[in-house]
RNA sequence: GCCGGGGUGGUGGAACGGCAGACACGCACGCCUCAAGAGCGUGUAAUCGCAUAGAUUGUGAGAGUUCGAAUCUCUCCCCCGGCACCA
């Protein structure tokens, strides 16, 4: 019999523009938000694309996404999977500072070239909904989020330490500041006074720490926000100040947090930080001089312009040092008057920077006073030491000693005793606290969201603000949530003078300033600009002023995916919300970014992919902000993403590919040269999806071949498609299907992409088998067994199947075809190999059928009976070890 | 220092109590070809050996548990990532 067709070769130039374009026209990957009868949202981290292009990495974690996404449409869900830009914020900034143009023009080249080079890669975007930060579409809802959080008491002005980048001229948040230095442009950090916004993510720490045990994600992301969070319980303890120096200070007490309240007997001295105020209050006449030229001498140390000195001067400063105020304070447990010293090894902004110096407990503690020869007394039975000669802290847990009446208490078996007896002696109370700090939102940049804030100098003479209007009154009364009006009130304190700009003249648009670039004053390049500035004041009409200051580029992209299922692309302003843009008071009623059913319909992300290196940032402030618009009646949930699976760094050549080694893969030649479906399944295959790889030239030629591998062999099966499947390939498909199914369950690309090289080896090596018994027929691939590998196939090879799929006479797409089940009873071998062993070593096996593989008298004398055992087998054994199903030993 | 994740052929990696090295890359040899490429086939942990006979050794090092350990337990070393004087 003739072929029916010539067999084309495979061309992935041809047709996977061919595909992209079909799948795009008929909108294929477009759900109907609103009919969906599974959604799932496969949401994934939106590239920020402040470079020449996408890189090797964003296609090797969106290719897992999407392989991800693919496989779950397959098995019946309505996936929606958005793609957009971040583009936002200090990395495009900095970018086109660079290269020399104004971010506006470079954003409109990047945008163009990523989404073009995003097409390419065959993933199944939603080509209608795509968003980017710095659309004022997008962003005038990020204000909008600020400003319900500054109405709701979450948004704050301090004048506060802030890290400050000498050379991107802006402030960062700690998260930011990686060892001292700036996250991005690896400068030395300074620290400098500044008067910013932040966001009270503080007040959900126990939240944020508490969810997260009820939300599927990867363990050591949790790990990380745990101990990003650092919650830890202990006491508040009071210390009065001694009546000696009482008179010339200006401070009573002195209280410090402590996580070991059973050492409060042993504490022999105190320690205030360097740079903490309590410096002034606590500082005797007498010791002044001294301490000046202490902390003088710590400021230098830790001065930030060093360089790579800076580093050498800081791990010096590991070492501990003090001086001593002069003053003292009376520990309350046994009266005994305690000194108060300074020291750089208490860090600021942390408790109530004083620690209460507890030497025999704690090793730091210990090395000061070892050095300052300060008293050291045990308060837990460490056994074999006393005092004198102890060479280390001992920090373990025992029974308490030389401590009054806790003595003969357990540490830590009587952790709430002790503190209820210290409650109950008014020494101090329980308390909880935090690692996590609040969240500094402000920025002295140009390419960001402005902070929708007007500041009145006329109503902060009176101490007039936004929350005194009628609109804040209503929202105390009419909101219900609790600790609202707490929240209010305090926020009003250092609130004076600022109203958010009116929500119905939103966004606040970003003007174009020529010269965008960061000035380094510590103000935004905005306040250049005098039309942008002037502005009447809200609540009472006079002159005012914009803030000046753009927002953290992490609040753009905290609430993204909230935003992508009620982007409707030509119909920006279609829904309900952006009713606030007519005129009409009485449609000008609720005002959300998103449409509330789809949203009801969509949310939360049923799976979100995503680098590791996200973890304490963008996770954490997604997490707070969802949390917030939950707690203000906006969303039904309040955790942002049900399940969170971190894949791993591809890296290049063994290093970390960056712009400055000039190692960054960019994938178009790779894709041109081969397809994409060749680049998508060498990513995947180089390694685990979750531990990263290591991109090299070798290894996507071999890919390739594979890939005509399978298209020869479907080609050959179309032109016999008459063939009937044989018992052997029915098993071979069964096998194929439970092992690819369970390796995309886990995400386990590489073997679930092995599992599929086996099954067309398999195919292949029945094939010529076959070919040999009978020469007449040219293939013996049933359709069965080649529909099914196209299937299994398909979320990594979406063009090539696609095309073949469609060759072999299927109208609707290979995306949405059912995916394969397996039949249990198929998968089991009908032979079945038992490892034979002789003392525990390994001597063969001995193959058996499916039903004698349980029965030890039958695999026992069929091992014997072979000569390999026998030979062994001396004399009896000892020990005959049956292990049904898999092995026999024969303990000699 | 603390918390994660690792350490398996020339390379990427499989196996995660029961035949170590699946699947690939690379390499070698062969077939096909005028030739090259493509394709196909064979081999490929190390050592001894003519051997596609057989044997020994082998999963960072050392101990332990077990009939049996790459896999479980302990001690140590090294690499990668995160946090880092958080009281």
């Amino acid at each position: 019999m003739a072929a029916k067709k010539v067999t084309v070769s495979y061309n992935p130039a041809v047709i996977e523009p061919k595909w992209q374009s079909v799948w795009q026209k008929q909108k294929l990957f477009s759900p109907d938000l609103g009919k969906s009868k599974k959604p799932y949202y496969n949401l994934m981290m939106f590239p920020y694309p402040s470079a020449e292009g996408l890189h090797a990495g964003n296609m090797y974690a969106f290719t897992g996404a999407d392989i991800w996404g693919r496989y779950q449409r397959m098995k019946g869900n309505d996936v929606f999977e958005p793609m957009g830009l971040d583009g936002f914020g200090i990395h495009s900034e900095n970018y086109a500072i660079k290269i020399n143009e104004h971010p506006t023009e470079v954003s409109k080249r990047t945008e163009e070239r990523f989404y073009s080079q995003l097409q390419a890669t065959g993933n199944a975007f939603d080509w209608t909904r795509t968003l980017e930060t710095y659309d004022p579409d997008y962003y005038r809802w990020t204000q909008w989020i600020f400003i319900q959080m500054f109405k709701h008491g979450l948004a704050y002005r301090q004048k506060a330490k802030v890290n400050w980048c000498p050379s991107c001229l802006t402030v960062l948040a700690d998260e930011q500041v990686i060892a001292g230095e700036c996250e991005r442009c690896k400068s030395v950090v300074e620290q400098r006074d500044l008067e910013q916004w932040f966001f009270k993510i503080t007040d959900y720490a126990d939240r944020l720490l508490d969810n997260l045990e009820k939300i599927n994600w990867t363990e050591k992301i949790k790990i990380a926000q745990r101990n990003w969070i650092g919650r830890s319980y202990g006491a508040e303890v009071k210390f009065k100040v001694a009546s000696r120096e009482a008179k010339q200070l200006t401070t009573d007490t002195l209280t410090c947090f402590t996580t070991r309240p059973d050492t409060l007997y042993g504490t022999t001295f105190m320690v205030i930080a360097p740079d903490s105020p309590l410096v002034v209050t606590l500082t005797t006449e007498a010791q002044k001089e001294v301490v000046s030229d202490y902390i003088k001498q710590q400021q230098t140390i830790s001065a930030p312009n060093l360089g790579s000195q800076g580093e050498t001067l800081r791990s010096q400063n590991q070492d501990k040092s003090g001086v001593f105020t002069g003053a003292y304070v009376v520990n309350p447990a046994n009266n005994k008057d305690i000194p108060v010293y300074i020291s750089n090894y208490v860090v600021s902004g942390y408790g109530s920077e004083a620690v209460m110096g507890v030497p025999a407990h704690d090793q730091r503690d210990f090395e000061m006073a070892s050095k300052y020869n300060l008293d050291i007394v045990s308060t837990i039975k460490s056994e074999k030491e006393t005092d004198q000669d102890l060479q280390e802290a001992y920090v373990g847990e025992g029974t308490i000693i030389n401590s009054g009446d806790w003595n003969g208490l357990s540490w830590p078996r009587d952790r709430e005793k002790i503190l209820s007896s210290l409650e109950e002696n008014g020494w101090g109370k329980k308390m909880t606290t935090y690692h996590l700090r609040d969240w500094l939102i402000s920025r002295q940049r140009y390419w960001g969201p402005p902070i929708p804030m007007i500041y009145c100098q006329a109503c902060a003479d009176r101490g007039d603000s936004w929350f005194i209007t009628d609109e804040a009154e209503r929202m105390v009364e009419g909101n219900g949530i609790k600790n609202l009006k707490f929240e209010i009130s305090n926020s009003a304190a250092s609130a004076a003078g600022w109203y958010p700009a009116p929500e119905d003249q939103l966004p606040v648009e970003l003007p174009y300033i020529e010269n965008y670039r960061p000035t380094g004053t510590g103000k935004s390049p905005l306040a250049q600009d005098e039309k942008f500035i002037n502005v009447k004041c809200p609540g009472c009409g006079s002159d005012a002023r914009r803030e000046t200051d753009v927002s953290d580029t992490f609040l753009d992209s905290a609430w993204y995916f909230l935003r992508y299922p009620s982007v409707t692309k030509n119909l920006k302003f279609k829904i309900s919300n952006l009713k606030l843009k007519s005129k009409s008071k009485e449609e000008n009623v609720e005002s959300l970014p998103w449409d509330e059913e789809i949203t009801k319909h969509w949310l939360p992300v049923d799976m979100y992919i995503g680098g590791a290196e996200h973890s304490v940032l963008h996770l954490m402030y997604s997490r707070f902000v969802t949390m917030a618009l939950h707690d203000w009646g906006h969303l039904d949930f309040e955790e942002p993403f049900t399940r969170f699976f971190a894949h791993g760094l591809l890296i290049c050549e063994g290093t970390k590919m960056s712009k400055s080694k000039g190692n960054v893969i960019v994938p178009d030649a790779y894709i041109k040269k081969y397809g994409a479906d060749t680049l998508r399944l060498y990513l995947m295959f180089l390694s685990p999806f979750n531990q990263g790889g290591d991109f090299r030239d070798t290894g996507m030629e071999g890919m390739f071949k594979f890939l005509n591998r399978v298209w020869r062999l479907v080609q050959k099966s179309i032109s016999n498609s008459q063939f009937s499947i044989s018992n052997e390939q029915e098993r071979l498909i069964h096998k194929a299907i439970k092992r690819v199914t369970e390796d995309l369950e886990g995400l386990r690309y590489n073997r679930a992409i092995s599992g599929i090289m086996e099954y067309v080896n398999s195919l292949e090596e029945l094939n010529s088998k076959f070919k040999i018994q009978n020469s007449k027929v040219e293939n013996g691939i049933s359709k069965e067994a080649g529909e099914t590998l196209l299937k299994l196939f398909a979320p990594f090879a979406p063009h090539m199947t696609e095309e073949l799929w469609n060759e072999l006479g299927h109208k609707e797409s290979i995306h949405f075809a059912p995916w394969p089940e397996y039949d249990p009873v198929l998968v089991i071998d009908e032979v079945v190999s038992i490892s034979v062993q002789v003392n525990g070593k390994y001597r063969g096996v001995v193959v058996v059928s499916a039903d004698e593989a349980n029965n030890q008298k039958v695999v026992e004398e069929r091992a014997r009976s072979f000569e390999f055992v026998a030979k062994y087998l001396t004399s009896e054994p000892k020990k005959v070890i049956f292990v049904p199903g898999k092995t026999i030993n024969f303990v000699v």
